[in-house]
RNA sequence: GCUGCUAUGGCUCAGCAGGUAGAGCACGUCCUUGGUAAGGACGAGGUCACCGGUUCAAGUCCGGUUAGCAGCUCCA
C-alpha cells in the first residue's frame, strides 16, 4: 500500500499506521461525498479514531435520516470507483485563509486563524474536494477498500458546550472487507455482553421511569452485590481500615463548610426539614470528617483509615445516564485516610496496591490518569502543587505508567484515576485516589504531634471499585454474566431428570442450602435438556447438578461445569466441600 | 442539558399507503416421566409510553411531555 506525504513523497505504508491512514482518507472521501450531496456543508474536524473515523459538519438546517447516511455511503462508493488521485499542496497562511474563505469553509478558516505559527499549511485534494490536512493519505480513492457509515450524532464545535452543535457522522474502515466483517461480528458479540441486556436476562437489576438513574437491585443482583461487599470488607479489614456509616442527609451548613455548597450545588439534591435546607450527600467526605472530628487524635493513631460504603445521590445530566455505568444514586466503596505529612507516599502506595490487587483479581486491564487542578476549585496554589507532587511521587515510585488529565481534579484536590473498559472499549473511571489539604482546613481538623502541639492532618479520599453499581456493570460485561462461583447470584441449581427423583433431589438441595450456598431446585415438568439449556444460557449457573435414577441409586450427584461443559460425579459431601472451598477462597 | 433516533402483551420483535392488534419465548392447565443446550396440545396476557391535535376513523400522520439508545458535554 502506497501513501503520499504532504511534501508529495510517495512511500510504502508501515503496517502499524495502515488503519489510521485508511480511516483518515475515508474521512476525506466521506466529506467529499457529503459536499456533493449537500453543497452548503461546512466542515469542522474529521479525524481517524481508534475505532474508525468521523467528520463533524455543519449542514445548516438539514437533518439527516438513516436513508441519507446510506446515500452518503453510496456516494462514497462512487468516489472510490472514480479512482481520483489524492494530491497534496502547500500554501502559506494568508493564501490558506483566502482559499478557505473562497470555499466558504468558515470552521477551517477559524481554525487556521487560531494556529499561531507561520509555517506553511498543507492541503490535500481529490477531484474538486480540498481539505486542510497534514496527511499522509492513500494515493488514490480506489485504495479505500472496506468502509461503512455507522451512525450520526451531535458534537460541539471544539468540544465546548457553549458552541454550536454540529452533525458528527461516524464510520469504520479497514484494509479489507473480511476485516470489516470480522469487526462487525465483534461488535455484535460485544452487544451480547452489554450489562443492561444481561442484567435483564439474569434479573440482576432494573430501572423504572419513576426513578430515572436510580437503579433497583433485584434479588440476584443483590446477592452479587453482597458477595462483592463481603470481599471488600475482608481486604479492608486486612489492610487496617475501620468501617463507619454516616447519614445520607445533613444540614446545608455542613455543605457550606465543606465547600460542596459553593462548588457542587448544581449536582446536589436537597430537602427542607424544620424549615432548614438539608442536602442529600453527593459525597461521603464530610461524614468521615465529622467522625474524625468527634475525638482528639494523637500522631500515634495516624493514619486513621475510615471506610464507608456510602450511598450518594448526584444530579447527573439526563443525557449522561447509562445503565449502571452512570446513575444518579450509587454506593461508593469510599474511605478517608487521615494522616501526617510524612505518611503521604506510603498511604498512596498502599491504596494503589490495593486497587491493583482488586483489578488483577478479576483480570481487568486498567489505565491510570493524574488529574490536576480544575478551574472551579478551592485552596492555595502551593497546596495544590504539593498535593499534585505527592501523587506524582507515589506513581513514580510504583513505576506506574500514567497520563495527565489537565484540569480534571476534584474541587478540593488532585487525583489519580483508574479507568476500566466496558465491552465496547469505552472507558469508565472506577478507582480514584484524591489528596486533599482543603477539607482539613475547612473543618479545622487537628492531631497532637510528638511535641504536644496541634498539627493539621492531610486527607486521602479514595475508592477502589469506584461505585459498586459501575463496578458490577463492568464485571457483568467482563464475565458476560458467567460470574465466578463466589459472585454468581445462583451458585448451583439442582435439576431433576424426572419427578421420580424428587425426594433425593430435595435432599441434595437442602444439603447445599444448609451449607450456605446459593442454590435453587428446578422441579418443573420439563426434559433435562430443556432445563440445562436455561440454567446454562439464562441463569449462567457455575455448577448444574443433575439428579436422576442413576444418582439416586449410587447416592451421588452428577455435576455439569458451566465453563467446560464437562460432567463429573461426586458424592454429595465431596461436592459440598468443593463448593465451600471455592466459595471461601473466591477462586 | 445538546444533536439524531426509538417507545406495541413479562422478554425479543412484526404490523403495509391511517379502518379499532400479531408471532416466538416466558407464563398457566393437561398429555408425556423423558438422561446433558428447546417434547406436544390447549389457554390466559396489550385502553399499542403519556397528553393534545388532524380525520368519519390514529398503534399508524402532526405537536408536546416522559423514558430509553448512540454520540457530545459533564462525572464514580
Amino acid at each position: 500500500m502506497k501513501i503520499i506525504y504532504n511534501d508529495g513523497k510517495v512511500l510504502d505504508c508501515k503496517k502499524e499506521e495502515e488503519l489510521h491512514i485508511i480511516r483518515h482518507t475515508a474521512a476525506h472521501i466521506m466529506a467529499q461525498a457529503i459536499k456533493r450531496l449537500y453543497p452548503q456543508a461546512d466542515f469542522a474536524f474529521g479525524p481517524a479514531t481508534e475505532k474508525g473515523f468521523y467528520y463533524d459538519v455543519d449542514l445548516g438546517e438539514v437533518k439527516l435520516t438513516d436513508d441519507d447516511l446510506i446515500k452518503i455511503e453510496n456516494e462514497m462508493k462512487k468516489i472510490v470507483k472514480e479512482n481520483l488521485p489524492i494530491k497534496p499542496f502547500i500554501l502559506n497562511r494568508d493564501d490558506a485563509i483566502k482559499l478557505m474563505r473562497e470555499r466558504k469553509e468558515k470552521y477551517k478558516e477559524e481554525h487556521i486563524s487560531e494556529i499561531d505559527e507561520n509555517a506553511p499549511l498543507s492541503f490535500y485534494q481529490q477531484g474538486d474536494y480540498i481539505d486542510m490536512c497534514v496527511g499522509p493519505h492513500l494515493t488514490y480513492t480506489k485504495a479505500l477498500k472496506a468502509f461503512k457509515i455507522t451512525q450520526q450524532s451531535g458534537a460541539y464545535w471544539k468540544g465546548d458546550k457553549n458552541n454550536k452543535m454540529l452533525t458528527r457522522i461516524n464510520g469504520i474502515a479497514f484494509a479489507a472487507q473480511e476485516e470489516l466483517d470480522a469487526h462487525l461480528k465483534l461488535l455484535e458479540e460485544a452487544e451480547k455482553r452489554d450489562h443492561r441486556k444481561i442484567g435483564k436476562e439474569m434479573e440482576l437489576f432494573m430501572m423504572a421511569d419513576e426513578g430515572p438513574g436510580f437503579p433497583f437491585f433485584l434479588p440476584n443482583g443483590t446477592a452479587l452485590k453482597n458477595s462483592l461487599i463481603s470481599y471488600w470488607r475482608d481486604i479492608h479489614y486486612r489492610d487496617g481500615y475501620v468501617e463507619i456509616s454516616t447519614p445520607l442527609i445533613m444540614n446545608r451548613k455542613l455543605w457550606e463548610t465543606s465547600g460542596h455548597w459553593d462548588h457542587y450545588k448544581n449536582n446536589m439534591y436537597s430537602t427542607v426539614i424544620d424549615e432548614e435546607i438539608y442536602c442529600i450527600k453527593p459525597m461521603n467526605c464530610p461524614g468521615g470528617v465529622m467522625v474524625y472530628k468527634s475525638q482528639p487524635h494523637s500522631y500515634r493513631d495516624l493514619p486513621l483509615r475510615a471506610g464507608e460504603l456510602g450511598i450518594v445521590h448526584r444530579h447527573e445530566l439526563k443525557g449522561a445516564l447509562h445503565g449502571l455505568f452512570r446513575v444518579r444514586c450509587f454506593t461508593q466503596d469510599d474511605a478517608h485516610i487521615f494522616m501526617r505529612k510524612d505518611q503521604i507516599t506510603e498511604e498512596i502506595v498502599g491504596v494503589v496496591n490495593l486497587i491493583n490487587e482488586v483489578y488483577s483479581k478479576f483480570g481487568f486491564k486498567y489505565s491510570v490518569e493524574l488529574s490536576t487542578r480544575p478551574e472551579d476549585s478551592m485552596g492555595s496554589d502551593e497546596d495544590w502543587e504539593s498535593a499534585t507532587n505527592g501523587l506524582k511521587m507515589a506513581l513514580e515510585e510504583l513505576k506506574l505508567p500514567y497520563t495527565i488529565n489537565e484540569g480534571d481534579g476534584a474541587f478540593y484536590g488532585p487525583k489519580i484515576d483508574f479507568h476500566l473498559e466496558d465491552s465496547l472499549g469505552r472507558t469508565w473511571q472506577c478507582g480514584t485516589i484524591q489528596l486533599d489539604f482543603q477539607m482539613p482546613i475547612n473543618f479545622n481538623l487537628d492531631f497532637v504531634n510528638e511535641k504536644g502541639e496541634k498539627e493539621r492532618p492531610i486527607m486521602i479520599h479514595r475508592v477502589c471499585f469506584g461505585s459498586i453499581e459501575r463496578f458490577i456493570g463492568i464485571l457483568t460485561e467482563h464475565f458476560a454474566g458467567k460470574f465466578p462461583l463466589w459472585l454468581a447470584p445462583m451458585q448451583t441449581k439442582v435439576l431433576l431428570v424426572s419427578e421420580k427423583s424428587l425426594d433425593y433431589g430435595n435432599k441434595v438441595y437442602k444439603a447445599l442450602k444448609d451449607a450456605g450456598l446459593r442454590v435453587q431446585i428446578d422441579t418443573r415438568n420439563e426434559k433435562i435438556g430443556y432445563m440445562i439449556r436455561e440454567a446454562q444460557m439464562v441463569d449462567r449457573v457455575p455448577y448444574i447438578v443433575i439428579i436422576g435414577a442413576k444418582e439416586v441409586e449410587s447416592q451421588t450427584v452428577s455435576v455439569r461445569n458451566r465453563d467446560t461443559n464437562e460432567t463429573t460425579s461426586y458424592t454429595l459431601n465431596e461436592f459440598i466441600d468443593k463448593l465451600i472451598e471455592e466459595n471461601k477462597n473466591r477462586i
